[in-house]
DNA sequence: TGAGTGATTGACT
DNA sequence: GTCAATCACTCAT
């Protein structure tokens, strides 16, 4: 498991980058789901297209907060995605954690999405907290010593591509999303632009 | 107090 | 390719 440590002293695109290859790990009752973070996003409070542009408030608060803390959010009427909070506390930035490539509680995950295919299990923000099961009650968690947690990197010896975020209306010029290239489990089956 | 918007997905044409 | 589902938050009355 990581320490406090990994997460301090890294701006957001580093941790974006040191995020890869590193599974994510979520203990529930049910049992325990993780997967490979193959697909991230970083997201600053001086980036017109995050959250915690300009205004803070109680959705967002967590972003300004210490680092290494989970920041769940609800969009669209029913969507979770999952953040790693990034930079020192009073800064509002995140890394959102896009896709996974799952390694444990495979099963449990094909149950809670209703899908048997591998790959469409965890390609994609909403999906990978499904499959997890990371809702609101996990807004704020540490993401260190808890029941949610992130591990050392699991794999080594990948390319890092980048390249422009997905879904978003403003500043999509810049290139903040972060991959391991060749991996069939990164998401963007449906970008309105062809990256690769 | 209420309209407008969104870091999405999946179903349907 | 197009579109609905449907909630939290922002911003303008």
């Amino acid at each position: 498991m990581l320490t406090k440590s990994f997460f301090e002293g890294k701006t957001v695109e580093e941790l974006a980058n040191a995020l890869l290859g590193c599974e994510l790990v979520h203990k529930t009752p049910e049992g325990i789901t993780a997967g490979i973070i193959v697909e991230t996003e970083s997201y600053h409070e001086t980036d017109e297209a995050s959250h915690s542009y300009k205004y803070r408030s109680k959705r967002n608060e967590i972003m300004f907060g210490p680092p290494g803390h989970a920041y769940v959010y609800f969009t669209y009427g029913m969507h979770w995605c999952f953040n790693v909070v990034a930079e020192n506390e009073g800064i509002g930035a995140g890394v959102l954690i896009r896709a996974l490539e799952p390694t444990q509680g495979i099963e449990l995950m094909k149950k809670r999405r209703h899908k048997q295919n591998l790959v469409e299990l965890c390609n994609g923000p909403a999906k990978l907290t499904q499959a997890l099961s990371i809702t609101r009650k996990d807004y704020g968690k540490t993401l260190y010593g808890g029941d949610l947690y992130i591990t050392s990197p699991k794999l080594k010896d990948f390319k890092i591509a980048f390249g422009p975020r997905v879904g978003i209306s403003k500043a999509q010029d810049k290139p903040w999303r972060f991959w391991i290239r060749d991996n069939p489990f990164v998401s963007g089956s449906r970008p309105k632009k062809k990256l690769d």
